[in-house]
DNA sequence: GCACGCAAAGCAATTACATCA
DNA sequence: TATGATGTAATTGCTTTGCGT
């Protein structure tokens, strides 16, 4: 963004936009009594500007959205990059393509990280915002992440359910055996099997014995921080941290 | 070698918009 | 048509990591 433009953002935000922003719902309210210059800071003074405006500038997380927008916001007008603004200022959401969802979801199946080369270039290619691009990948992480949780929560109800069934056997088994030693006295040794449930652990796909639950589940948690490193570092041959 | 500050990147939690039943 | 549920883009605030001084 040229010096110019920055200059009117801020004089805009802090003159109108500062302490007059309100939320969506504040804004329905206002609705019947709408203030006029509320319209100005809304279509030119996003919302995380004002705030990093009015709380503290060092606030690297709005910076950082703020240099990425402002780096394309100099192709306003040249296409559909640009923030899309309704008539009531408020920011019209951006919904992908099913072409862009497939590039990206392409991508994503590859590396499920960017490294800022790879953000580019598929910024470039789908018509996008770098930024837009990086929130996609980190929204799919998410989603992801929180897919994995629920296939790992099934797993672990569905194995606490089985041990309690094994649990409940083996301890009627006893009464059995109990009973049964009360009525012969003889000192019949009977071996008893050594109870095994092997089932599969949806993240480390490995057989598990049931008894060995916990460790797996210690060893499962390793395994992922083995593989969030190894991701990293993947991430740091890319170029990325 | 250690402490410090800074920037970049990632994540969790949350908000807010769009769509559908 | 209004409304609640759902999916997801976007924001915010924090932590971690790497690098220069």
């Amino acid at each position: 963004m040229g010096g110019d433009e920055e200059t009117c953002n801020t004089k805009l935000a802090l003159g109108l936009g500062v302490g007059e922003y309100a939320s969506r719902q504040e804004m329905r309210k206002k609705e019947d009594h709408p203030l006029v210059c509320l319209d100005l800071s809304f279509a030119l003074c996003p919302k995380q500007e004002v705030a990093s405006l009015g709380d503290h500038m060092e606030n690297r997380s709005s910076l950082r959205a703020m240099d990425e927008d402002e780096e394309s916001e100099r192709s306003i007008g040249t296409n559909n990059k640009s923030i899309i603004m309704n008539k009531n200022g408020l920011r019209k959401k951006l919904r992908l393509t099913k072409e862009q969802s497939t590039l990206l979801e392409e991508s994503f199946s590859r590396h499920s990280t960017l490294n800022p080369a790879r953000k580019l270039s598929l910024a470039e290619q789908l018509n996008l915002k770098p930024r837009q691009v990086e929130v996609w990948f980190q929204n799919r992480r998410a989603r992801t992440k929180l897919k994995q949780t629920e296939v790992d929560c099934d797993f672990w109800k569905k194995s606490c359910e089985s041990l309690g069934d094994e649990n409940r056997r083996l301890k009627k088994e006893l009464q059995e055996l109990k009973s049964l030693n009360k009525n012969e006295a003889s000192p019949l040794y009977i071996q008893i099997p050594k109870a095994t449930m092997l089932s599969m652990c949806p993240s480390c796909e490995r057989m598990v014995e049931a008894h060995h639950h916990n460790q797996a589940a210690a060893k499962n948690t390793e395994d992922l921080n083995v593989v969030r490193k190894s991701n990293k570092l993947q991430g740091g041959f890319d170029g990325t941290k």
